[in-house]
DNA sequence: ACCTGAACACCGTTCAAGT
DNA sequence: ACCTGAACACCGTTCAAGT
């Protein structure tokens, strides 16, 4: 007879990591409304009370996700390269995990002191240090990239909300009239660029911002005012 | 004998701006959590349902009294001075007005296309346009102020939820103390700065950012090559 | 030790019933 | 027309009871 020293260790048998990794999956397919304690003890063929013992909450489990989708991108971070390269990899990782998954951009804007952030912070930070930001500008200036990054999250995240509800193209086409409504704004151009919102490139449009931050921040450190107006 | 035709307006009469007032005071006492449609209920002296009777839904309520506070920001516009600090006040007076209101940030960052953000973008566009952005590039300079208007926002909102919760401080240093267990990070000068999160000046930061971007948005202008990569 | 699922204390929303 | 408040369909979380 063998030796029963297996203790039934069954395929399906439950863990923090399969209950994870079973909550990614459906807040990517359902997004975060879709995520409750009870579709996930179903998705997983368990009592709902299962869950809680392996992770202390949900907002404790919405956290463990969004930190393990935030670790693979800080993890492939390559050093060989320019800071400025480096820092546009590291903004342009985050903001690709975001698209791939929209519930990490709304949870990253609604809890930015999460410790993968923080990891992405100070990464950003050494590097702007080496590009020759000083010491004592290099706080704001990594809060200025990590609160534009946490902006397009938390934008990327709600257009996909919307585009979830309604016709997005729709919605704002409907807005923009409304707006029109009580203003007279015909003979401003950004009006005839406001429908670009709803079928425009979020990458480029992301790295164009990106790239004027930096050039901004270029412009400052090799002028050695950083605090003052500009102009 | 005086005519009956003053329909027993009594002075508690409930309306929609009356219930929107007595949310938003709710919501800065208590933040988004507290408002509930029974805590509104009670603090108007009334039922749970003549609320629904008056406002359609607790999101609509919401979106009314953030497009209120901002609609306070746009209407004190100062047109008369220069495009730089028109941009510079209609930032900073949302800012405060979140400063204010924290809930106001949250909701901005989760639901971005509100009319009343629409018209802030729109304003900014058209300084930008009279400071010499070209009109191809006008919506995503636009934009790039906006996102990180609402990054800020969000992180504003998110910094008061947590200060609410526990003690800002103690729990920002034990983040870092637990990044620092997994990391040999003490070479970088960074984390000796990460502390200032506790106590910074959140507006002097926010302008420190404002006026970096601007100063991408200026060389960048001048130089009429907003696509092409810095550096 | 791990899992179950009924029960609890909420929540937004609805609606028959009152005035 | 406006308001009431019980009722409904959820939600996250707890916990006695099972294995």
């Amino acid at each position: 007879m063998e030796e029963a020293r297996t203790k039934a260790r069954r395929s399906d048998a439950l863990s923090k990591d399969r209950i994870v990794r079973a909550a990614i999956e459906i807040l990517d397919s359902s997004g975060e409304s879709g995520l409750t304690t009870r579709s996930l003890a179903a998705s997983l063929h368990t009592g709902s009370g299962a869950i809680f013992h392996h992770v202390g909450s949900r907002d404790q489990l919405l956290r463990t996700a969004v930190g393990g989708v935030v670790a693979d991108v800080t993890a492939g971070i390559a050093t060989e390269t320019t800071p400025q390269e480096s820092i546009r990899s590291l903004m342009m990782g985050v903001f690709d995990a975001i698209r791939a998954h929209p519930w990490v951009g709304a949870q990253l804007a609604r809890e930015p002191w999460q410790a993968a952030l923080l990891e992405i912070f100070l990464e950003i930070g050494s590097r702007l240090q080496t590009l020759g930001v000083v010491e004592v500008d290099l706080f704001d200036t990594a809060s200025t990239l990590l609160s534009y990054l946490l902006g397009v999250a938390g934008q990327h995240a709600a257009g996909v909300t919307l585009s979830r509800q309604t016709d997005r193209k729709a919605f704002l086409s409907a807005a923009v009239e409304d707006w029109l409504g009580h203003r007279e704004a015909l003979n401003n151009p950004l009006v005839r660029h406001v429908t670009r919102l709803a079928d425009h490139d979020d990458r480029a449009q992301f790295i164009t911002g990106l790239e004027i931050i930096l050039d901004g921040i270029t412009v400052r450190s090799g002028r050695g005012a950083l605090h003052s107006p500009s102009i």
